[in-house]
DNA sequence: GTTCTAGAAC
DNA sequence: GTTCTAGAAC
């Protein structure tokens, strides 16, 4: 497991455009001179990224580096392959996670990946579960953090131990990101995006086991 | 992935 | 009238 010594979380603003959206990560982990400011931690395996467009409090996407794990989806893992490198790229994340979540007095985080990514290559969501976020704005991005849709690490780790890879029917995914707004607390359903943010800041359950409730 | 905007919803 | 979403374009 890696001990780095691990900054503290400051996004630094809006990154620059431009680059064609696809393959955007590829640009950070090429240390592209306008994107340093966006690189939250490095090591020799992986680079931790303050998400261009973050979607709560704390959002971070965690890139393996071309030379540890080279891939796009995690739908093209598989247990013989990368076992390995799985198991300390997820080492990764939960130390960047217990470290962020010192650092923010008790804000809640969940660490996976999206069942269709839109950006390539391979990269771990590291995100806070208040999603009280400007650049939240739509039910597919609701949808993407808060259902089936994003596969905890853990969840990766069984079904790459049960059955080899990790399978994704497309249709179904996409299925998951079109249910209606439901706050992912207390489950309580919401017309609007608007009025799912308006709840959620005052639902009851979102303060159970954060430290603002104590 | 985001931006833009037409028209649905209110 | 304004708010909000969803689909096209990028």
């Amino acid at each position: 497991v890696e001990s780095p010594h691990i900054p503290v979380y400051q996004h630094p603003g809006q990154p620059l455009q431009g680059g064609g959206w696809h393959g955007a990560l590829i640009r950070y982990l090429d240390h592209t001179p306008e994107l340093r400011h966006f690189i939250f931690y490095e090591t020799s395996e992986w680079m931790a990224i303050y998400d261009g467009y973050p979607k709560a409090k704390v959002h971070l996407l965690l890139i393996p580096k071309p030379e540890f794990l080279t891939i796009n989806s995690v739908t093209e893992l598989s247990h013989d392959k990368h076992n390995k490198q799985i198991s300390r790229l997820h080492s990764a994340a939960r130390c960047i996670a217990t470290k962020l979540e010192k650092d923010t007095n008790g804000l809640r985080l969940r660490m996976g990946y999206h069942s269709l990514p839109s950006l390539r290559p391979l990269h771990i969501h590291i995100v806070s579960q208040d999603f009280d976020s400007p650049a939240l704005k739509t039910k597919r991005h609701w949808n993407s953090f808060t259902t089936p849709f994003f596969l905890d690490l853990l969840q990766v780790e069984t079904a790459l131990q049960i059955h080899g890879k990790v399978t994704v029917r497309h249709e179904d995914a996409e299925a998951l990101l079109k249910l209606s707004l439901r706050c992912h607390a207390c489950g309580a359903v919401q017309k609007t995006i608007p009025d799912l943010k308006q709840h959620v800041k005052g639902c009851e359950s979102m303060n159970i086991n954060s430290s603002e409730s104590h």
